[in-house]
DNA sequence: TTGTATGCGTTATCAC
DNA sequence: GTGATAACGCATACAA
């Protein structure tokens, strides 16, 4: 257990004053090439590192963002923090993660936890529409962002997304291509932006396309592998049943993709299935799942760049950034035209 | 831009000292009830949340964690986070990831990074067998536990991890009892003890089991998809093809499955498949896959709550916590006996 | 039981 | 260019 060593100590080695060792450590230009040597290889000697902490309390920056997710080994998530924290790493920003679930309270447990450690911004990768919390945060001067979801009447809140809407009825609008007319969809809670925009997206795509539109071929819920499981198959042993399946999250498309195995369905002989996100796994040609492009990469290292630019600009409320990239449909292997003679109902 | 009330402000309010509000906000037994009612009444009017930095600066604490990993958009990564950050919360501790490449060099950058934020331990989730630097550290009197590999020589270092070279040679006994006798090992960078021990245990298995050892059987590199995609679907297509392969992790796995997809193997019919590690995807009905169980969830409970208690006993160098985990074969779907017709080596 | 004074390890504002 | 010295916002030893 050896003694810290503090700037005061690289201070006397160096036979300087410990502002001088502060100065060096900060690049302040006015400093003797020679006193910055003796001062460097003090600091070599002795093997200081600064404190952060006590840095940060004078400076007033922590060079630490938080990133509020919903489940971080969701893939969404997992693949969004990779981005985000490899990223920050080039900008010498650490990143706290909180694991939190979407309800007022844990979100306002996990901001304010945040706020305490006095990070220098926020990048919300997980809130419902109709949080509250946020607002008070952000109008006290916190510098947040929101990524991939937002809340609703956000004038101010920057945000980046993609338009989910759009994403949904490109999809529709695919399958219908195909001659699918039965298109089931299984949405998400709508207390999400992503969800809510999603299904409205949906439902759009299927009036402008002039097919019927169905209740009965919708779930929307809490995503659980059982619930969807089931309805799905469900669907699929009905007497009259959909012949393709827009899903909301890749994930969920591999549960149907379960159920249509479960009854002996063929992917996409029998049932098209298209999902939304783009993970990893569903590029993998074992699963080879076409899907909407969330795009992820140009999202997180949207998010983080225009967070630190809104904290360089400290806080002053430069005209709120909102983002709106567009989705891109990802045909693989699981949708194809729809099987005329394997329906009765033609 | 609100101003942040401080410590002073309460205490004005409450016309009592700083000290005291402290005292109330560290719940210290010796304040009269109705003075900590003051000051909690001044907190709530005025909105006040304690300075975390300037609590850390002062007690020499942050509560605060470090988590080193490889790459969290891997699942067994991510999984393990997960469990980490919502238990870490438990305890009001938040963690930091830090997602960096094992090299010396990026290892070095973020073990220090996190001693320089002062963090109060570190959870290194991926350290190659022979690194130096985490010893520098440990010595140093930094709490550190090591989760799933570990390194060479520790005699001190603590670590929670599980039996790995049993784990493998569960998997081939396995397959050996389903007739398997050409069995392929796909093995990932042997500088990390997980797969050092992985690649002891499925050669000691094959001699065991008196089968003939084949070089050519054997994957040893980077995991990476092309090269181990080729690699399968080479060894597939060759005239005394293995009957069964081994995977080291269960990502690989799925390669495996995708290379026997393509060349128009049968899983588990013509070909049986093992994995390791258990991540959430292998449970999918659609996969299915039999794997080797790695424990993760125990393994990161006991590795956090180690760690906390390091901590707490303030780094007195209690005896080092060496825990070996025993590995869980599970049986699932993409295993089966070997298919005697199929192949003209018998 | 509570207040006063000092320190934690830096940055930042003055002087010189 | 460099050195004192005062913050930064708390915790804590010491008094009272």
């Amino acid at each position: 257990m050896k003694e810290r060593v503090s700037a005061y100590d690289v201070a006397k080695l160096a036979k300087v004053s410990q502002s001088t060792v502060s100065r060096v450590l900060n690049n302040y230009p006015y400093v003797k090439k020679e006193t910055q040597e003796k001062v460097h290889n003090a600091i070599n000697a002795l093997g200081f590192s600064p404190d952060e902490i006590a840095r940060s309390l004078a400076s007033k920056k922590t060079n630490t963002i938080g990133l509020i997710v919903d489940d971080i080994s969701n893939s969404f998530y997992a693949e969004t923090a990779h981005i985000i924290l490899r990223e920050a790493q080039k900008y010498d920003y650490e990143v706290i993660i909180i694991d939190a679930e979407t309800d007022e309270e844990s979100f306002a447990k996990a901001i304010s936890t945040l706020n305490g450690k006095r990070v220098d911004g926020i990048i919300v990768a997980s809130v419902r529409m109709d949080n509250q919390k946020l607002k008070e945060f952000y109008e006290s001067g916190l510098p947040i962002i929101c990524y991939n979801r937002r809340i609703h009447h956000s004038e101010k809140i920057h945000y980046v997304e993609v338009d989910n809407r759009l994403g949904a009825k490109k999809a529709i609008n695919y399958l219908v291509e195909l001659k699918h007319e039965r298109i089931a969809y299984i949405s998400g809670p709508t207390i999400y932006s992503t969800f809510f925009e999603r299904f409205e997206g949906y439902q759009e795509a299927i009036k402008e396309n002039q097919l019927i539109y169905d209740n009965s071929l919708v779930y929307q819920a809490e995503l659980e592998y059982e619930k969807v499981f089931d309805f799905s198959l469900n669907l699929m042993r009905s007497e009259n049943p959909p012949t393709a399946f827009l899903a909301s999250t890749d994930q969920m498309a591999l549960v149907i993709m379960d159920a249509a195995v479960r009854c002996g369905r063929h992917v996409p002989y029998d049932v098209s299935i298209v999902g939304f996100d783009d993970i990893a796994i569903a590029s993998s040609p074992y699963i080879n799942l076409s899907t909407v492009s969330q795009q992820k990469k140009e999202m997180a290292i949207l998010a983080l760049t225009k967070l630190l630019s809104i904290i360089k600009s400290g806080g002053k409320t430069e005209d709120s950034s909102k983002i709106t990239l567009l989705p891109k449909l990802i045909i693989r292997r699981t949708t194809g035209i729809k099987n005329e003679w394997n329906n009765s109902n033609n």
